[in-house]
DNA sequence: AAACAGTGCGCG
DNA sequence: AAAGCGCGCACTGTTT
């Protein structure tokens, strides 16, 4: 693919990011490296005594007569080979098999096999990741006054969004809470500040809209009174939406509306939200279990969910292909002819032009040519902002430190008599002066910010209400 | 010893 | 017709 910035304010936004991210991998992060420290040998611990516990089932003993000296309990490749000859079934499946032809050893497969000691090797690889390239590799990347310089460059991701590494800042844990504070509160403010991170409100999603200018997506993120993902629970898992709670919400999210936004199919959503189900044991508001309430309303099994067999009335499977469908032929309508249109635009010309002035050209499938001007176009929000809160910051003689950012969102670390002054013009940058920058802009631009207690940790932050 | 392909998994 | 977009990093197992 070639890469082309043509406008001159494109080439402005890469020239002048570049300083940013610059400056903010030479403030960089505070680390608290004595309790990184403690947390690598904690984790050392946890995962010798998990390896113990392993070695100590008869599996291993089938595993160590198969592989003798070369027997090594990190090895997928090696726990597929073993599994298979007492759960050959498990990988009959569709998909369950890698590129190559090898049974896959992820942890989505291997939570089908129920027994303890695939569990526990679940486990195993998430500590040893946890360990060796989060704790390890923060540690190593740590200079010698305890401060952390991730590096950001511009000029690699397809989508003309930015990278991070050594380390990258982009993937530090959060969604698994244990694995996150293991992390996240090595992280911490200078002394007499708060870490401070804001965030740009569903981005890529008012993003979308504006490339799109779908009616109903715009009204979605222009009015706080609606809720699309709320909406798509109660369809989903057909209800109303005041039986809709978080964990329901949360779980149409990210199993129906982002995948599908991104290009996901029915089949896949219907089965991992009917696995969300069991394994996050949803219900509704009024405590009814979720298989009881879709048994009430005619839905009593997933469905076989193969891909060329027809999906059978009754089924999950057959609902969310109804779903799928009403989404984006009924409810996003005007979005899908965009998609039809920009994809054909592209066919034709070999090339596309991003809102925020960049070239896309080069061979690329339908998902492709959908998602990247929206991915990028939604960082380069984040990084208008980005530059023109560093431009702020110097020109004030603020003390002030920008210190990181991921995609859609903004780490600095505040001192606290700037606190007040920070979140201010912050805000004011996202949703003033951005949207009057760019007119394409045709949403609200919304910021959030979280904030830890004074010179506390990452892993602390709190909501905090902007006026 | 170094390079490479393949796999898996963390984040937005 | 195919069946989720973008990244970085660690590890295994093989090849150079």
């Amino acid at each position: 693919m070639k890469v082309t910035a043509i406008t001159c304010e494109a080439y402005n936004l890469l020239h002048h990011g570049t300083l940013v991210l610059a400056d903010i991998s030479a403030n960089g992060i505070r680390i608290d490296t004595e309790l990184l420290r403690y947390n690598i040998d904690k984790v050392a611990r946890m995962i010798a005594r998990t390896e113990k516990e392993l070695k100590n089932s008869p599996i291993w003993q089938d595993w160590r007569k198969r592989y003798g000296s070369k027997a090594k309990l990190t090895s997928g490749h090696q726990l597929g080979c073993v599994l298979m000859e007492h759960y050959p079934d498990t990988w009959k499946e569709e998909g369950r098999l890698t590129a190559t032809g090898k049974p896959k050893t992820d942890e989505e497969t291997l939570s089908t096999i129920e027994i303890p000691f695939v569990q526990k090797y679940v486990y195993l690889s998430k500590l040893n990741k946890l360990r060796s390239t989060y704790l390890q590799g923060i540690l190593r990347e740590t200079d010698a006054n305890g401060f952390l310089h991730p590096m950001f460059g511009l000029g690699l991701a397809r989508t003309y969004r930015s990278q991070s590494d050594h380390p990258n800042f982009q993937n530090q844990p959060i969604r698994i809470p244990w694995m996150a504070k293991f992390i996240r509160s090595c992280f911490v403010a200078r002394p007499g500040r708060h870490l401070v991170e804001i965030d740009l409100k569903g981005a890529e999603v008012c993003v979308s809209a504006c490339y799109n200018r779908d009616p109903k997506l715009i009204a979605y993120v222009s009015n706080p009174a609606l809720d699309m993902h709320r909406d798509m629970a109660a369809e989903i898992f057909k209800c109303t939406i005041d039986q809709v709670n978080k964990d329901v919400r949360h779980t149409a999210k990210n199993l129906f509306v982002f995948p599908q936004f991104y290009g996901d199919w029915y089949l896949s959503c219907a089965k991992n939200i009917w696995d969300a189900i069991r394994k996050r044991k949803l219900h509704l508001n009024d405590g009814t279990d979720m298989f009881t309430h879709l048994k009430k309303k005619g839905i009593s099994r997933l469905g076989a969910c193969k891909p060329k067999t027809p999906a059978l009335p009754g089924t999950f499977e057959k609902h969310m292909q109804d779903v799928e469908h009403a989404f984006w032929y009924d409810r996003f309508k005007v979005y899908t002819e965009w998609k039809e249109r920009w994809f054909a635009e592209y066919q034709k010309k070999g090339w596309f032009q991003t809102l925020t002035g960049f070239i896309i050209q080069g061979f690329l499938n339908k998902k492709e040519v959908i998602n990247y001007g929206i991915q990028g176009s939604a960082f380069h929000c984040l990084l208008w902002s980005l530059i023109k809160l560093h431009s702020y910051i110097q020109r004030h003689n603020m003390k002030t430190l920008i210190v990181g950012q991921i995609h859609d969102s903004i780490l600095a670390d505040v001192p606290a008599e700037e606190l007040h002054q920070f979140l201010d013009i912050a805000n004011r940058i996202i949703t003033k002066q951005l949207p009057a920058a760019w007119p394409w802009i045709i949403v609200p631009i919304v910021a959030e910010v979280e904030a830890s207690p004074l010179g506390g940790s990452w892993f602390d932050k709190k909501p905090v209400e902007l006026k």
